[in-house]
DNA sequence: CTGAAAGCGCTTACAG
DNA sequence: CTGAAAGCGCTTACAG
């Protein structure tokens, strides 16, 4: 493994300059930065990055840690992570991964990881409603992005990165009203869910404007599952026999709503058109497939990572992004 | 931010002790030992890594390269990172992921990383028939571990780690033969698969061994989809009407098996008992809940990462290890 | 534009 | 058991 040191000795000028010739080529002299360049190819030179982290104290590594709820499947989780290493390594970082205890349990393990200098900072994803760990970080003043809002009444404790579920919700109403449907339902979770009030507020003001019912047409799931999905679904149909559209908080609560349908004989995208959320890998496997809101992954990550590494330092409580999902269209909502 | 040399001052000794103290704490009298103890708690203080690995020329990260196929989904993928993380952190480390473009194109990026001293090595998985990865790791002599088999005619290319998939599928042919099923046909993919026909072959060995027949009754599905799955199901099903089981390869394959069932109004875990293979999200989210055979997870991370980061030097090719899955049984072969 | 030198915060023979 | 010193491979004022 070749040092700075022979690559210098090699093309005959000091260290300084190829370490100039890495990092700041417009200093040299064009011929003496082809003679350097000649010889950190010809060495097969690669600077070594933890001399250049000691120096300059900075790792160029996100934290990310990675979640653990069985309960609470991240069908998107492969997208999401993905998408953050690519935007991550377009500015020369990588991502590390950590596991944590849930909650402000956990923070030991964050501070931990920049204090050592193993992370310069952090991307928080499966923000819960009223978080702790974000104003915890913001109190350490451990640089941090959130993708997810904490939902708190007050004011945020730190930027985020989020995607408008209340506009994902009123493209759903919009798109399955164009097609014809006038009573559309929404299957919603528990009322103490930032995410899931905020969705179905969406779906609320969009029935209202284009003067459709929503008395009665909201129903709550007691947790994500196909299970969940089908008996709210039935309990809709079994209320209002003229149901013809399911806007649902989740693809899996679409899922049941699917099952329920075939079950009563029903064709979704015929009969009733349904739509479900975040387009995981499921929407596509199912047939009919599953309309559903797509969250617009690479542009998340982009913010993220390009949020915490500013320049400019790091961010502080107002920056926020509020980017818009695509609604992804298939056959049970519109068969074709 | 403390250093060691601060601590040293503080405790008055001298900086050679205060590392002792936390790398070699057995080399300090005890009274100098707790004295220091104390010094390092009052100050806070925490090791600076970067400093560390300079030092010692490693870094105590793994490279892990974060798949992107979007037409395979990793269904398990969030537990299978959540495992390799934790068993990881057990012995100090941690996973630095990033992307790379597939097979041997992406070589010059794990060289990268390494040359730079990122990463120690690798862990390879969504390993590939033939996969190109292993041999050129080896010829560079860049440490790696794989999960899954190359499947190569030859010797494998490197140590791995990978689960028994015959002895999975002759679990699962047992377990229906013991409900009762006579007519056990295999959902399988294309002969290319090494993984496929390792699973197809415990199956074919399974029935023999215990009289079934298996002649017309393995299906070849094209893609892993739930219309695939279906799609051959229903083959199955118009050529022999008094088929009973249905081992199939994935959760997907299965899903669509459940399917098909349901469509002709068979009851799955009455009428055909149905197993597939992950034990994904999805199979306990289903109704009924999908019998799979699961990877143990956590004891494939721990033997990767421990045949990984093995004191004695890096692993060599002859590391080998074979682990069981474990049948999770639910109402798709089992009414209850 | 280029070079000699200090220093980032550790670890580790080596000597006492 | 403890300490003084060299060095890991970089970057960066500073001087020429």
């Amino acid at each position: 493994m070749a040092t700075l040191k022979q690559v210098a000795a090699h093309a005959e000028v000091s260290v300084q300059t190829v370490s100039n010739a890495l990092n700041a080529p417009h200093r040299l002299r064009p011929d003496t930065l082809e003679r350097v360049n000649r010889s950190i190819e010809l060495l097969n030179y690669r600077p070594n990055r933890n001399a250049r982290s000691l120096r300059t104290s900075a790792v160029e590594l996100i934290g990310y840690c990675v979640p653990n709820w069985p309960n609470q499947t991240h069908l998107v989780m492969d997208q999401f992570l993905h998408a953050l290493c690519a935007a991550a390594e377009r500015t020369g970082r990588h991502i590390l991964l950590f596991t944590a205890p849930p909650g402000v349990d956990g923070m030991p393990v964050y501070d931990d990881l920049h204090a050592r200098r193993l992370v310069d900072g952090f991307v928080l994803s499966q923000t819960e409603t009223h978080d702790p760990r974000h104003g915890w970080l913001k109190e350490q003043k451990i640089p941090f992005i959130s993708f997810g809002r904490v939902w708190k009444e007050t004011t945020q404790p730190g930027p985020w990165v989020d995607v408008d579920g209340a506009a994902g919700s009123a493209m759903a109403v919009r798109h399955l009203h164009e097609a014809g449907r006038r009573r559309i339902a929404f299957l919603s979770w528990s009322k103490s869910s930032g995410l899931a009030e905020d969705r179905l507020g969406g779906w609320r003001k969009a029935c209202k404007e284009l003067g459709l019912p929503t008395s009665g047409l909201a129903v709550r799931c007691r947790e994500d599952s196909i299970t969940e999905g089908a008996r709210a679904t039935a309990e809709l149909l079994d209320a209002d026999p003229f149901l013809d559209g399911i806007v649902a908080l989740s693809d899996i609560l679409a899922l049941g709503a699917l099952r329920e349908l075939g079950r009563r004989g029903l064709t979704p995208g015929v009969d009733v058109g349904v739509t479900g959320f975040d387009d995981s890998p499921l929407a596509d496997v199912v047939s009919p497939g599953l309309t559903s809101l797509r969250q617009p992954m690479d542009d998340i990550a982009a913010e993220l990572i390009s949020i915490l590494t500013d320049p400019d330092g790091p961010p502080d409580a107002s920056t926020e992004r509020l980017l818009h999902p695509e609604l992804v269209i298939r056959g049970s909502s519109a068969p074709g």
